[in-house]
Parts: structure tokens; sequence; C-alpha cells
DNA sequence: GCAAAAGTGTTCTGTCTACACCCATGA
DNA sequence: TCATGGGTGTAGACAGAACACTTTTGC
């Protein structure tokens, strides 16, 4: 990231919880920052002056994760007072003046408080082929169930967007950004139950995912499992504008 | 307003839509400005250094309605390209430069790029006394059915604003805030009808509400009309915490 | 008494839940 | 043939809609 403080509107940030699914568990997309200690981030970025701001949320996306066409949406505004990144200003303070970054640039940057907007995305994981930034050590998927601390407040803004998936899965038929192109029923059952932390029972489950008239029945699936082959389903694409 | 642009968060903005309702309508305060043409805006302002984003709505609203305790709700944030207030950039264009006012710190200041969060009051029309701000010419209970044209995407605003407040109306008895503090149930009705726009029967309109659990029945009330004296609810403080 | 509106009860219907049953598969 | 998991059907519980009825008020 070339910084330029001219090109980016000050004191305005934006972060995305991407969610992603892989068996049985939801995974939510974390940095680990190359600094001695070990600090977590959400993904984000900045908004630049000419952009959109839902189009600077689907630009951070892509920079981590490769892909274009993403779930995306935002959430929530995180304003509270004396919002402010610390530890990355710390981190500046840190570096030796010579080190070919503009120090005093940044520093004077995040030295302000921030306000930042919430994007929630979710995206089918193994589409997504992880990028570090310049500032993180890793990026990786960690399960939602044991998320590290992570800075300011980020696991908050985890809990708010979980929150805003749980209200929208139902109505909005978005789970399916999660799967893969085919899935079977009991798979789409799981994610059901991986986002809402509870059973469901299986045979109503199926009932009221057909009666949505959403989903496609293609070939059986042979998994070799003494049982029954489950049906593959595919989400119905021509619905998909709604 | 002192204008103070380091006291600020700059290129950030919060606009506000106050719902209100009077004799079956909703209304929603808008500001006439102070200029040759008729410009309508919602009434908005802009977030203080060391202030959490929801106490600048607050205070925002206090400036206009007097108010202190409100229901207030973030519930968008709108960031397209490009979103300037030409027409308030254009009003201090034409001011003369000796007119006292700073004009060209305003001018910069409204000559960038804003990114505005959106809030919704709702707030019981009764106890509102409007104060213009120094730009209104007036401020003023409109009927949302027949808003002016509005600056920017204020209509839009509102019609975002709308939608948040059907959400969150049934499943979360907001409603009350909107009604004096004792109500009969017809009037409840009438303003639930007004907001979704559609006729409620009657017979299962009171028991839904009844059932709610969060109306105390008072004592009935003699309007002089040849019928039946209907009772007065009021909502139950108890539970105004969940 | 009468019209108007408030308040209440009853039935019907569609949706969700719980339970039961059958089917396909590979060992 | 049996265990395992997939798919479907059915009866009960519940909430919401439609309808009917009674009560209270001022004239």
């Amino acid at each position: 990231m070339e910084f330029n403080e001219e090109k980016l509107i000050p004191q305005l940030s934006i972060d995305c919880v991407v969610f992603g699914y892989k068996e049985g568990r939801i995974k939510v997309l974390v940095s680990r920052l190359n600094l001695s200690e070990d600090i977590y981030t959400l993904p984000g970025g900045f908004i630049r002056q000419e952009e959109h701001i839902d189009e600077s949320a689907h630009r951070i996306l892509e920079e981590r994760t490769g892909l274009k066409e993403v779930f995306l949406e935002q959430y929530r505004v995180f304003g509270v007072a004396n919002r402010k990144n610390d530890i990355i200003l710390d981190m500046f303070e840190k570096l030796p003046t010579e080190s070919g970054i503009n120090k005093e640039n940044w520093q004077n940057w995040f030295s302000k408080r921030f306000v930042s907007v919430g994007y929630y995305a979710l995206v089918d994981i193994n589409k997504v082929s992880l990028r570090k930034s310049e500032f993180d050590a890793e990026i990786n998927w960690l399960d939602l169930e044991s998320l590290p601390q992570m800075i300011m407040d980020h696991n908050e803004m985890v809990d708010f967007a979980l929150e805003s998936l749980r209200e929208k899965l139902d109505e909005k038929l978005i789970g399916f950004n999660l799967l893969p192109e085919t899935f079977t029923m009991r798979q789409l059952q799981e994610l059901y139950e991986a986002v809402y932390d509870r059973p469901f029972p299986r045979n109503n489950f199926q009932k009221k995912m057909l009666d949505l008239n959403v989903l496609e029945r293609l070939d059986k699936v042979y998994t070799g499992a003494a049982n029954k082959a489950p049906y593959l389903y595919r989400f119905r694409k021509d619905i998909k504008s709604s």
C-alpha cells in the first residue's frame, strides 16, 4: 500500500469481518501483525477520496482474498470517543527514522481518533487465496469460537457482525455465499447450526429449505459410506437478484 | 454554531431522520434553508473530535428539539463517491467576504466529499420545542407522505430510515417513543397503520398488543363521544430496559 | 332505544414441531 | 441382512386472521 494521505479520507476507516465456513465451523479472517508481540486485527483499510465506501470495502477485501465478487454489507459504524489505534502508532514510533517509510506522515495519520465503518463478508473459503498486507506477519482463517484478543474494538465488531448475519441468514438467503457451488442438505444444515450455534431437526430443516423454492436438486453423490446417497443441491441462480 | 474546524472530524457528518407522529400521520423534521430558493435538508451536523458519534447525534438533535433523552439509533452510512453539499458550498461562495463569517474556512470545509452516518430518532412530538439553526429559515414537521425534494441523498435517507423503523417497530417495542405518556389502543393502532401504511384488524391488534404484557391499563377516558369510553394505556416502565 | 366505537370470545387456517416410517447404500 | 444416514409423511401445537357477539357511552 503506497501511502498518500492526500488521497484518503482522514479519521475514517473500514474494517471487514470476513466469514468463511469449513468443516462445520465458522471462520473469520484475522491478520497477525509483524510485531514483536502477537497482535491480531481484522482486515481493514481506508477510503480513497474518489471511492464509494462500498468500493473501498471491496478493494480492501480483494487485496486480502483475491475475490472480486463478494457478498459484502455494511452493518454498523464504530465511533466511540478517543478510538485510536495506539498499537500501530507505537509501531511507527519505534521505527528508525531512516527506514525509507514516510514515518512522520504515518504517525500523524494514526495519531488521530478514527471512526470505522464495519462491513461483513460471506465468502466461499475454497475460492480465497490469502494475501498478506505489508504489515501482516500472516493472515489466516481462525475459528469464530476461539478468536484471539484483537486490537481496539475488533472483537466487538465480530460480535455485532455475527448478530447481523444471524438476522439476515434466514430471510435473505445469503448463507449460500459461504458454501461451494454444490452442497448436500446436511452441509447446508451444518452451516446453519454453526451460525446459530444450535441444532436443527433434520427433517424439518430439509422441508423448510425445499419449500423456499430456491434449491435445484442435482445428481446423487456416492460418498462410499454405507448409507443412502444424498442429493447435491445448487442455489438457483435465476432468483439471485431478489 | 461557532465553527472551528480543528475541533471537528472532517469529511464526516451526521444526518438525523427525526420521526414524530400526529393525528394519524408520520412526520419528519425538515429544515428550510435561509436561501433565495427553497432548499430543504434533514437536520445534521458534525462530530467533535472528543465525542462518541452517538453523543454527536444526541447533541445535534437537542440543538433542534430541546430534547435530551431521545430514542436514537444509527441505521446506515451514506458514502457514495463525490458526495458533496454543493448547495451549501454555493451559499458561501455568494457571501460577501466582509460578512463576519469565516467564509474561507467554511468553503474549504464544504468543498470536500462527505461520508454521512444516518441516525433516526423517535420523539413525542408534543415534547419538542423546535429551534432553528443559524442557517435555517425555518424548521418544521412535514408529512412523511409528501416530503419535498431535499438536498443530496436526504430523501433516500428517509426511505432507509423508514425501512429500519418498520423492521424494528414490531420486535423491539420502540413505537411508544412516538406517543405521549398515555394513549388509547386506537391511537396505538393508528400509529402502526401509519408506519406500515396499511390497516390492521382492530380486535386482533388489541389482542396482540395486550399479549405482549408491556401495557399497563389505566382509567377510562370519557371523550364525550356517544360510545364506550376507551381505556388509557401506558407503556410499562419496568421493562423499558430490555 | 339507538348509533358508534370499545372490548372480548370463537373458529379457522397456515406454519412450525415432534414423531414415525420407508429407502438406499456398502459391508 | 443389517447398520447407517437420507428422504418423506403425518399428527399435534401454536400463532395469526376472519368472523361474531356483547358492552358502554351520549343523544
